[in-house]
DNA sequence: TATGCTTAGGTAAACGTTTACTCAAATCCT
DNA sequence: AGGATTTGAGTAAACGTTTACCTAAGCATA
């Protein structure tokens, strides 16, 4: 490279930026010392000061408008109380139950005081420096293997909110074999004993709850002496051939989808086939978030608490950095309910009326609530 | 307060904290000092080093996981090369538009040299730090106003992307009256004349655009000579009365609805009333995002390319933190399209049978793409 | 009155980088 | 060959906080 020309995109110029009060300006203005000023400021519990210096000293910083430089208070307490939230840049990570998680953590975390940032994929190896911003991190849906590698070799601690990859210190996962069997339950209860499944393709997506949904599903009707036709690696394009097979076919009386994308699909295809529901087919889909409730029919949907989630995890994390100690993949199951709408019903033809066709039947819902705001 | 009595929450007490590799441990095993490190792997132009140390110091950091520390780096640069996202922490951040306007911003502003990462609202006046941590912010959906005020005063340049809050260097907003004379455009061409708006209720959700595009519509029927029954307010939880008072009664033969959460309630308010889509009314919504493309029927939608608007409003920040001097205010429009699918037709009854009922024919739309991940 | 405890707050080092100066040696120019 | 420039790299200060350690006065006790 030519290190005489001109250049004008020079990374050696830095832009300016305006400066602001230090704790030494607090310090002169009060007749004392910066170390006094922080200690007032911090609230030392066993530092002695007179009312009048302390008062003096927090009236200042106010008048100011005095705020302590994070860089060099991290610099100095050698961390950064950061906490950084990690996940795939193509998930949608307020859609589903990835909002009220978000909120769970936040608020657990900020109690604890700490920062909470959600980092949008800047982290390569190329430019790794966004790892050492954070003491302690989260993963959420499908973070980059990179991602968690580089956690893993940096001794970062950090936990896995309804993920399941990495050496986390702990791992916080939806009890899916709960919302199977309240599922399956209900669907027996109503008389149903032949189920179809529609589950994500794993080609596309590779959620670990996409075999576990699978295979508490497979064990759940095994118990019940139910039977389960389709399952796996349903292509998303293909909802009209899927229920034209399990429903048409097979003459399931059932379907359960593994996510709300899929439900969606299904009730979209199904007049196209002349298929009602729940008159000919009753839907239960995972994840009780926008739009199952508004969805003619409103769909009864197994629900998990993301806030709770959240929360756990936060807690996790927060235990984990202050005894960095204790040994890591402790497995945390939170409970799954099942929330009982208009799309199911028995299977046999011209089921009663009285079924929640109107939205208003379903107030009440989490996600009815949520769609209101 | 007691201050002899032990306290087990004594915050004077810091986690210890794992140590790393500092540029004096590089400097060290190189033979050279901590400058010539530092001038080294900053890549400085002026700054002329041998070969021989060169790669020494650069294999040295290499093998023993050298990364510099940001904090001690941004004390001294004065500034953190963070960039701050601002949102309620009640909407859905990846939900509609949000999510590629994410990665749009995300592009630049990394290609830019900074980081960006989500806020969740623990910034209060109670604990104004987390400011101090961004070089500058990007005011997404309904940031709160303390947040809004605090970047005021303390000077962070910052833009608003898709809304119209403070006074940001610069807003950049979906042009909705492009979006809205598309509609329209389409609607007359049909031979609709009476339309009817479904919107927001004001009262619950205060965005710019419930009103902004509500008067741009007014403005259109206008201009067109349409006629426009209901309008504003409408209540979230009476999709069903609605219907009944602007379709049955005031007998409007097609619906364009303020979003895609509206819409999803009348196609699942309709059945109740025997309301078909398109045949007995059309219905247009804004957002071009799941599940409008997925429902019986697919819906026409009018679309924004949320990538666009993040990159721009990137754009426009990084200009911004060059250049402080720039007067405020400049308003961005984004050119807004209408996506055409089965929810329009003529407002004669007993449409043809070529709409898009099937899932299939909407593949190629934004959405399909998108839900098939 | 000497001793010890408490109160009030100062001193200075340290955190890890970056960079404006400085300077010796090597190289170039005439 | 002698001066001028370039090359290569060291020195030390500075960024803003925090905190271990120290001191000096005030007061009570023996």
């Amino acid at each position: 490279m030519d290190q005489n020309s001109f250049d004008p995109l020079d990374t050696d110029i830095l832009p300016a930026v305006r400066s602001r009060p230090t704790i030494t300006d607090v310090a002169k203005l009060c007749g004392v010392t910066p170390a006094t000023v922080s200690r007032v400021l911090n609230g030392k519990k066993k530092f002695s000061a007179s009312q009048a210096v302390r008062d003096k000293i927090i009236e200042t910083a106010r008048n100011l408008g005095y705020v302590p430089d994070l860089s060099a208070r991290n610099l100095h307490r050698r961390g950064t109380h950061i906490i950084g939230l990690f996940a795939s840049p193509q998930t949608h990570m307020a859609e589903g139950i990835n909002e009220s998680l978000l909120e769970g953590i936040a608020e657990v975390l900020h109690a604890g005081g700490y920062d909470v940032f959600f980092e949008l994929g800047a982290n390569t190896l190329e430019n790794p420096l966004p790892f050492w911003r954070f003491d302690g991190a989260i993963l959420l849906q499908a973070p980059r293997a990179e991602t968690v590698t580089e956690l893993d070799r940096r001794c970062v601690p950090y936990v896995c909110v309804n993920e399941r990859v990495g050496n986390p210190t702990a791992f916080v996962l939806a009890d899916d074999s709960m919302g199977t069997s309240r599922a399956l339950d209900h669907l027996a209860q109503l008389g149903h004993k032949k189920i179809a499944y529609a589950n994500a393709r794993a080609t596309y997506f590779s959620h670990y709850s996409v075999t576990e949904r699978y295979e508490t599903l497979l064990q759940g009707v095994r118990e019940r002496g139910m039977q389960l036709v389709a399952g796996h690696d349903v292509p998303f394009s293909s909802a009209a051939e899927f229920l034209q097979q399990t429903i048409r076919e097979q003459q399931a009386t059932a379907v359960i989808t593994y996510d709300h994308h899929i439900a969606v699909m299904l009730v979209g295809a199904s007049p196209g086939l002349g298929l009602r529901i729940p008159q000919d087919y009753s839907l239960i889909c995972f994840n009780d978030v926008f739009p199952v409730a508004l969805l003619p029919p409103p769909l009864t949907a197994v629900a998990v608490s993301g806030r709770e989630m959240g929360r756990i995890g936060g807690d996790l994390l927060l235990n984990s950095l202050l005894t960095p100690s204790a040994k890591p993949g402790k497995v945390i199951r939170i409970a799954e309910d099942l929330i009982v709408r208009g799309s199911t019903a028995p299977p046999t033809a011209a089921a009663p009326n009285q079924n929640n066709a109107h939205p208003r039947a379903a107030a009440g819902s989490r996600a009815a609530d949520r769609a209101s705001l």
